[in-house]
RNA sequence: AGCGGUAUCGUCUAGGGGUUAGGAUAGCAGAUUCUCAUUCUGUUGACACGGGUUCGAAUCCCGUUGCCGCCGCCA
């Protein structure tokens, strides 16, 4: 059998889109599970929209999910180059060989007399098809057309391909997801294979890199199905070996519309940023149309690979849900290694003076806080407390616990106790259990006289272990604290 | 409008001519803890509709409807 070859073709006209993510990944994973060879190209036809911001953001995002690639632009490979504006000299040649086969035209209508067509189109509830007016222009004709000063875009004969290649003007393929897809491609209008500026389209230039690139599958989204029946066409017509087509259903918005900036994030470097784990969010849009044959979802990529068989990747829609994706990440963030929590939560600890805590009281701030965490970025407002030397009190904190007699009492008897505790979180642990049980004897619940230590020294009645509050804060801020609030 | 795709709990999905239609997440309830959270246990909740085939249809067939996509010298 020959070499499995896929392709990502992202067009840096954005950031890479959380929908670009997921084909990307069905890409790899069906690279992987056939042993093949993934391909990065970048389709930057369109000069105007392309920046070098967004070709950097691609290949960041791209590696930060674990995507990597066999061959692409910085990586290079046999069948470069893998960026598209680099390899605008090598369309005409394809070009000139339709033209010569007879596949393809010139097409000398103006966009105002493409866009009468149109409104004729519309105006009698008809589907719009170019109407081949240049089909058979005379050398003459066209010589006039040209001393106009007119100059002629090239189109792709759809029909005479059909006849050429089939019985019929129905067009079949066998979707590697979604089983046989046809479509008469008499409906079909010959479409611009090269504009008149001289660059080649988006479905020509695909077709010409697909072929050269030897890619033997193509995965994308079923947006793309009605450009497959066309793609096809150029591929036969060109004398090439057709590649084998599969078509994902699209992840759309919660209220079934394309996912777009209105909705959140739609781009991966904005979920990073929010405080996702790419493996999170790797590992979620893997489960948007594949699913595990045992039942278990938490899966890294290469696991996925082992289990994956396109066949089964559901092909309809799917609705992207925040629930999900953010019970996975709070589950990735509490199986995070300690370190590397600790490394990737200071991006959202730059308001708090780090240097404060020495390295272990850090390390048992995050080992005591990171629980509740759904995002990274959940870390900046649960950990106030822990920095500075006196604290912000919530007002109803204030008015509800700290105001009352019973606050007041315990507080004035842990500051007098306190005092004389050996500061070590085990002991402190011991201390406060002995200090609950005190309390209870004159009937306040252990619940209760918690409050009043947590209310003075956090300025919050909810919060991380207090004994373990209690040890990295120090003795010292601690007492300090408690004083403070009695009255 | 036309063409194409698609349809199982709110969501992601498993399954598939006879099942108590399974799981996950979310929701709800309870247990545990100094609080919140975590964790654990329990629980609500679905085969779009209509016809046909059949002893039997959620499953197969046809139609309808909804939703999505495509109809560019964008990609």
């Amino acid at each position: 059998m020959e070499e499995v070859r896929v392709r990502i073709a992202p067009s840096p006209s954005g950031n890479l889109h959380i929908g670009t993510a997921r084909t990307a990944l069905f890409n790899y994973l069906f690279a992987k599970k056939n042993n093949g060879k993934f391909v990065l190209r970048i389709e930057d036809t369109d000069a105007e929209r392309t920046s070098q911001a967004y070709i950097d953001n691609i290949f960041d995002s791209l590696k930060a999910l674990g995507l990597n690639w066999d061959e692409g632009p910085d990586v290079g490979g046999p069948y470069g180059p893998y960026t598209q504006s680099e390899r605008f000299d090598i369309y005409p040649k394809y070009v000139q060989e339709l033209l010569d086969k007879g596949f393809a035209y010139e097409c000398f209508c103006t966009p105002e007399e493409l866009e009468a067509e149109k409104e004729e189109a519309t105006k009698n509830k008809k589907p719009y098809v170019y109407s081949k007016k240049c089909e058979n222009l005379t050398e003459e004709q066209k010589a006039k057309l040209r001393a106009e000063g007119r100059k002629p875009a090239i189109r792709f004969n759809i029909q005479k391909a059909q006849k050429a290649f089939h019985d019929s003007s129905i067009l079949k393929f066998d979707d590697l997801v979604k089983g046989e897809l046809h479509m008469d491609t008499d409906l079909l209008g010959d479409f611009v294979i090269l504009k008149s500026n001289g660059t080649p389209t988006y479905n020509f230039a695909v077709v010409i890199d697909d072929m050269l690139m030897k890619i033997s599958h193509v995965i994308r989204g079923e947006d793309h199905i009605s450009n497959t029946f066309k793609q096809i066409l150029i591929f036969e017509a060109l004398g090439a070996e057709v590649p084998r087509f599969g078509h994902l259903g699209m992840i759309l918005a919660p209220d079934r519309s394309k996912l777009s900036k209105r909705h959140g994030a739609t781009a991966v470097s904005e979920f990073v940023e929010k405080g996702y784990l790419t493996n999170a969010l790797i590992n979620f849009v893997a489960l948007l149309g594949w699913s595990p044959s045992d039942g278990q979802e938490i899966k890294t990529v290469d696991e996925i690979a082992q289990d994956f068989r396109i066949g089964e990747i559901s092909s309809s829609n799917s609705i992207f849900e925040y629930d999900k994706l953010n019970w996975m990440n709070s589950h990735y963030i509490k199986m995070l290694p300690i370190e590397e929590l600790k490394e990737k939560l200071k991006p959202y600890l730059t308001k708090y003076d780090l240097s404060e805590l020495t390295d272990a009281e850090y390390t048992r701030m995050v080992e005591v806080t990171r629980e509740p965490l759904t995002l990274l970025s959940d870390i900046t407002d649960a950990v106030p407390y822990f920095f500075g030397d006196d604290v912000e009190i919530e007002p109803e904190v204030q008015t509800d616990v700290l105001d009352t007699e019973i606050s007041q009492n315990v507080l004035k008897e842990f500051v007098s106790q306190a005092q004389n505790w050996d500061w070590t979180e085990e002991n402190l642990h011991e201390k406060l259990e002995i200090f609950r049980g005190e309390f209870k004897e004159k009937g306040i619940k252990p619940k209760v006289t918690m409050w009043a230590i947590r209310a003075a020294v956090t300025g919050r009645t909810k919060g991380a272990d207090m004994t373990a509050i209690l040890a990295i804060i120090g003795k010292e801020k601690s007492i300090k604290r408690s004083k403070a609030a009695i009255k």
